[in-house]
DNA sequence: ATAACACTTGAAGTGTACTTTAAGTCAAGT
DNA sequence: ACTTGACTTAAAGTACACTTCAAGTGTTAT
């Protein structure tokens, strides 16, 4: 696959897709015969995973390490297991904000609808 | 209450509080017989809801511009509504990605799990 | 009274995550 | 032959949300 068509597919500029493999998210992609990128399987996988570890705010930093570690072998996978813990504690913190968060509009929101239903009364 | 008092109630610098109310978000503040700061119930009230919508990452932006339809009075309540919805939707859209990315994880570190009682046995 | 400390201001600096630019190579279309 | 377009690189630029700095004023403790 080309950057063009992993661009498209996956909805992350070229420049974007340049840059994780720059600071070793993914890859090294191999390049074919004009110095252009082709996109295995493999590099397929770590960008979705990227993906949906960015849409939480996972630090490029953090990915980063893990990535790295990844490509250590299996000697890292304890390693490897502790960031994905700590991510999830992340992950339910942020869950917990959000939910909080979501109450309060919810109300507040309410409380506009009733202020509108006093005027129109 | 001073910036300081307020500052360690809420877990915000001072720095950070000065620069809310610099954007608009908050404030003004009345000022002391030494032009110092003397945070009223309205300040603290703005202050919370701003604290929790900016952990759920409501840019500074729309938080000025909510804060500032807010001061021009009831007039503007129809606009402010709007803009709570539409963070209401960008707080479930985030919802969806945390909880994607939890089972994602979660399946991961299982994986982890059974290499490692598959080296132990 | 003279440090030490908390505050004030505006402006410059920082970190993160891209994004854009500049300068070049390569292949296809007219 | 030559332009158009897609790609390559390294480096500089941008946006956001603070954070730190420099220079100054005022209050409190010894």
């Amino acid at each position: 696959m080309t950057i063009k068509e992993v661009s498209e597919k996956y909805g992350l500029s070229k420049d974007t897709l340049r840059y994780y493999e720059k600071e070793g998210l993914i890859g090294p992609v191999a390049k074919g015969k004009n110095n252009q990128r082709e996109y295995q399987e493999e590099n397929l996988n770590q960008i979705e995973f990227i993906k949906c570890m960015r849409s939480i705010n996972m630090p490029i930093a953090k990915l980063k390490t893990y990535m790295n570690l990844y490509a250590q072998g299996p000697s890292t996978l304890d390693s490897r297991k502790e960031i994905l813990e700590n991510q999830l504690d992340a992950i339910n913190i942020q869950l917990d904000d959000l939910k909080k968060a979501k109450e309060r509009l919810l109300k507040k929101i309410e409380l506009y609808n009733q202020e509108k239903s006093k005027k129109s009364h």
